[in-house]
DNA sequence: CCAATTTCTTAATCTAGTTCAAGAATTATT
DNA sequence: AATAATTCTTGAACTAGATTAAGAAATTGG
C-alpha cells in the first residue's frame, strides 16, 4: 500500500504495524477536508474537536487571552498532526489553517476505539507521542522561564527553519510571547551585527 | 487490602483495577525511600531516573538554568507521583525534598512492563495521566505568556492553598517565574489593599 | 498592472519585573 | 535561651520588552 500521512502517523506514534487490511480500515475512519489559507476549522467553545492529520499545508493552534492577544501553541505542517486534547471538553483555543491547506481528521473517540482495537505497543513506552509531546511543551516553559526573546528566536529558527520561511513575523511572535514591534527590532539588531 | 499510594496511583492514572495479588505484584516492585528535607535525589546528567510516587511529604523538581538560576518544573506532595519522563536518558533537572518525606519508586523499564502486564484500560483514552499532564503544563505555558506575575501567583494560591502554606516563598517565585524580591513586593502591595 | 490589503519597521514613551544591597524577621540547632 | 542559619522585606537604579502611532514595504486579488 501506498504511503500515507495518516498511516505514517499511526506508525510513529503509536508503533502499529498494521497489516494492509487494517491500513484500509483506519484510513477509513479519517475524513479528508479542504480549506483554504485562513480558514478557521474550529474555535473556542467548540465541543468534540477533532484532531488532524496534515497532508498539505500548515496550521496553527493557538488562543485568544484576557486582553485579546493571539497566543500561538503550535504549528504543524505536512505529515504532523494538531489538535486539542481536551476534546471532547468546549476547547478554549482556535484551529486556523495558515495555508491552503488538506488535512485529514476524526474525532477523539474513534480514535480511541481504533487505538484499543489494534492494541498498539508501547502505549507509555518513552516513545509514545504524548510522552514526546509532553516533554516538548516542558522544554518550551523552561525556555520562556529562563530565556531573553533573542534566545527564544534563536532557538526557535534553529528548531524550524522551515518554519521561518513560511510564517509571517507575527505568528513567530506569538509563539514566542513578544510583541510583534520587539520580534522585528530583534532582527534589525541581529542584521547590523 | 489496605488503601495504598501506590495503587492510588495506578487506579487514578492507569484505570487498572486490580485483585489482591496483583496489587501485592505491583507494591513489590516499588523500592521505599526515606528522605531527610533538603536531599537531593537524582541530579542533573543522571541516566535511568527512577519515578516516585510519594507516600509523605513534599519534594520538587526544578532545573539550573544558564544563569544560575533555580526553576520549579513541579512540586508534589503525599499521594501524588514525581520524576522526569525523558528517562532513561540523561536528565537535566534536579529532584529534591523539601520536608521529610517518604517515598516508592520504580525505574521506567519496570513500569512500563508493570502496565503492559496489567493490560490497563485507556491508555490514551481522555482521562490518562499523561494527557491531563500535558493539559496541565499546557496551561501553564498559556499563563506565564498571558498573565502578569501578580495573576501568575494569585493562580497559584488558588489552584495550591495548601501548597502556599508549606512552600517558602522563594520556591513558588522559582515556580512562577520572577524573582523572590519581587513576589514579595507584590504580597506587600496585596496587602495594603 | 493597479489598488487594496497585509505585513514589517522605526521611534518615543512607558512599565513590569530585575538586580544589588543591606537589614529585619523568622526558624532551626545546641 | 542564645546563636546560627534561613527566609523575607524594602528601596534605588536599571533593563527588557510593551504600547502607541504612523509610515514603508511587500503581497494579493481582481
Amino acid at each position: 500500500m501506498d504511503t500515507n500521512p495518516i498511516i505514517d502517523f499511526f506508525t510513529k506514534h503509536f508503533y502499529a504495524d498494521l497489516d494492509d487490511e487494517q491500513k484500509r480500515m483506519v484510513i477509513g475512519m479519517y475524513r479528508r477536508e479542504v480549506y483554504s489559507k485562513k480558514t478557521i476549522i474550529f474555535s473556542a467553545g467548540d465541543i468534540n474537536t477533532r484532531h488532524y492529520v496534515i497532508n498539505d499545508g500548515l496550521l496553527r493552534l493557538y488562543l485568544i487571552d484576557a486582553k485579546g492577544k493571539e497566543i500561538n501553541l503550535l504549528f504543524a505542517r505536512e505529515n504532523q498532526i494538531i489538535g486539542d486534547l481536551t476534546t471532547p471538553e468546549p476547547t478554549n483555543f482556535y484551529l486556523e489553517t495558515i495555508e491552503d491547506s488538506i488535512v485529514y481528521s476524526i474525532d477523539d473517540e474513534s480514535l480511541q476505539k481504533l487505538l484499543k482495537g489494534l492494541k498498539t505497543g508501547s502505549a507509555f513506552g518513552p516513545n509514545n507521542g504524548l510522552r514526546r509531546s509532553y516533554i516538548h511543551i516542558q522544554k518550551r516553559l523552561v525556555s520562556l522561564l529562563s530565556k531573553s526573546a533573542e534566545e527564544n528566536f534563536n532557538d526557535f529558527k534553529v528548531s524550524y527553519p522551515d518554519l521561518v520561511q513560511r510564517l509571517p513575523q507575527y505568528h513567530i511572535a506569538g509563539y514566542i510571547g513578544i510583541s510583534p514591534e520587539f520580534l522585528s527590532k530583534i532582527i534589525a539588531r541581529s542584521l547590523k551585527k
